[in-house]
DNA sequence: AAACCAATGCAATGGAAGTGCAATTATTAC
DNA sequence: GTAATAATTGCACTTCCATTGCATTGGTTT
């Protein structure tokens, strides 16, 4: 099990207070959550600081974006192993009409879609949105 | 062949000068726009108006709204017979990471999408992002 | 023509993303 | 250990898009 300054450290992500707590925080949830949600987790905290932290983290690949369709971007962690920036490794997200939240359905890969003649894929966002498990229960 | 007051007539929305030019507008063009895109080629109307004129077509399902991950809304219009609030018939997008434009691929349906066991799934966002065939010729 | 309702235009607001710069904190060099 | 250096954080501000309130215009109906 690595610990959080080990999983900073192999990214070169120099280790502080508050990255911990931003990681640890992340790491909690258990779904995709947007700025202002880590922005009231950390009240002492600066916006700014909170924004550079999770770009810094989406650079290194610890962290993905999420677009959900609400307009708000959300953030995750990414699975371990997971390289974000090849784009083949992409799971889908699930998206609850009822309770908003957004989910990463990690072990549901995104299947094979075909494009016209001519167009190049090189990415795909998928969205499934409907009624999450403890909604519908 | 309709004509745009028939189409706007059979679904009750009020033939306007305005929003025949809207509805033209958005038929001429073979991508999605934005509100800023229609802004451009109507400098005399006001943004307002345009917002609400798309968001009525939107209503009566004459358009349909597309997120592609640039942040900023794109609207289209539906295929004849295309029922956008009705969430079965849903074609997928391409946007191209180079012209920046996004197009409905409206011959390709996507696939059946498997959720977990109490996942209910109501609808789709299905984005790819690659090169279309305008650039990559 | 009067009354009514929808459509339009103007002004302003709100929310999120992003940037410049100063202050602070950590790291490196001496 | 202290000085020099580089990265991080906090504050203030800006920009852009989406959205709303309200007054005005314009078309419909009686």
């Amino acid at each position: 099990m690595e610990t959080i300054e080990q999983v900073l450290e192999s990214r070169n992500i120099r280790v502080t207070a508050m990255r911990m707590l931003i990681y640890k925080f992340l790491a909690e949830k258990e779904v995709a959550v947007t700025l202002s949600d880590i922005e009231n987790a950390f009240v002492k905290a600066d916006r700014t600081t909170l924004y550079r932290t999770i770009k810094t983290f989406e650079e290194k690949a610890i962290v993905h974006q999420i677009d959900d369709g609400t307009g708000i971007t959300k953030y995750a962690l990414c699975e371990q192993g997971c390289n974000c920036d090849i784009k083949t490794d992409l799971h889908l997200h699930f998206h609850c009409n009822n309770c908003n939240e957004t989910i990463c359905l990690t072990d549901h890969k995104i299947p094979q879609i075909k494009v016209p003649d001519g167009f190049v894929s090189e990415n795909v966002n998928l969205v499934v949105k409907g009624i999450c498990d403890k909604c519908s229960g």
